[in-house]
DNA sequence: ATTATCTATAGATCTATAGATAATGC
DNA sequence: ATTATCTATAGATCTATAGATAATGC
């Protein structure tokens, strides 16, 4: 094993040091184009241009600049939903905790990695198009928000409306943090996850006296989480 | 007054029925493009074609694509400014109750109209480019939720850190009924709005049996509201 | 003369495809 | 023979400008 022996006609630039394979090499530079600049005024050109190789060179990797986008996006919501299903799973444990648990999971996911990746759910070009797997994922994970908010101590005494009402406001301010992270992008996420979890919970109904004790619990939660 | 004289060479097609000005026209048909496709995605032709002219005749009104949403932004920010600056004044009332009435009306505020406007400031367009402007409105009024929450009981017991999380949060909050809007877009304002308010007391702090009171409060704010 | 529009188009892209090429593998 | 890359480009845009035109106003 001297200088790496590769297949295929030799990249008329050097490659980059990341050591990525070209294909990850190729998504991480879209990952971070598509968040700052927006998906459609990132062009395929500059995408390869970061990735070291020719815009042509790409269409090997991936059928098209939507299909970067799909794979981008699958990515980052299926260990959201790994991580809910199973802490829905958790019975034994109080719904509060794990509701603490699943909130702090998904600011640290959504916190973590170099680019705000949770800024893709926001481009608009997501929407109408056909990201129907994407869009099927993050329905599910918002359906385990909504269930364990329902097995809460509070979520019992609401009715369906108030319900779906306290669902989508515990979702939003989950996701809020793509918007706080896109303004500061210093915010530590060891603070934030917490901080959010603890307002989840509060907006649950949730009473200052209780969060103490089940805020210890949730982050016992995540202690013994699988994987 | 029989049919409407005007000045100019007729236009090739019919005008909208809207009954609106021309610049009011081309606005509308972009806040409607705009926050459902997206800015670069949206061609001056779609936008003129929607408004009823032709695509070069926009820049009659407009001296390019950039101040149309220049303008767009512009409006929707003002008016939520306005409101706030009104209220962190108003120090009569407490500081708890202005916070649930600058919330509540920043809700409907974002709800109201044809269009999803607030998804304009999830364009990743506006982020990088010189929309300074805005961009200072939307400081100044996440610093009037901060001043709010700073007066509250529960927040004067905060340091410096804490409050400054707690104020991204509630902001955050606020702006995510955006997302919310977006997923489902028949959300009656007239329940989201005071329950995203309730919402935001409790993650400022809040106890349940001083909501109510407060909300009481709150909403006497909002009837005697300026405009 | 002024105004609001129009038609036409220059110049600058941008995506995806066709087909060549320079390595390694066998 | 297989693979990963390259070069070249067709075809389809898209924005903004130049300059004409068809009304009204005076």
């Amino acid at each position: 094993m001297s200088t790496t022996r590769r297949v295929g006609r030799p990249r008329a630039q050097k490659r980059p040091e990341s050591g990525l394979q070209p294909r990850e090499e190729v998504l991480a530079a879209a990952a971070e184009l598509f968040t700052t600049h927006g998906y459609t005024a990132t062009t395929t050109r500059a995408v390869a241009e970061r990735a070291g190789l020719r815009q042509a060179s790409m269409y090997h990797y991936f059928g098209g600049k939507e299909a970067i986008l799909a794979a981008l996006l699958e990515g980052t919501v299926r260990p959201s939903l790994e991580i809910a299903q199973e802490l829905v799973s958790r019975t034994e444990a109080a719904a509060e905790a794990r509701l603490w648990a699943l909130c702090h999971s998904d600011v640290m996911l959504l916190c973590s990695g170099p680019h705000n990746l949770g800024a893709l759910y926001l481009l608009p070009e997501v929407q109408a198009e056909r990201f129907t797997d994407f869009h099927r994922f993050r329905r599910e994970l918002k359906a385990s928000y909504g269930e364990l908010l329902t097995a809460t101590e509070p979520g019992a005494a609401l009715g369906a409306e108030d319900l779906a009402l306290r669902t989508d406001l515990l979702f939003g301010l989950t996701e809020s943090v793509i918007l706080i992270r896109r303004t500061g992008p210093d915010r530590d996420p060891q603070a934030l996850a917490p901080a959010t979890a603890d307002a989840a919970l509060r907006v649950a109904g949730v009473t200052e006296h209780a969060l103490t004790r089940l805020r210890r619990e949730g982050g016992r939660l995540l202690a013994t989480q699988q994987g």
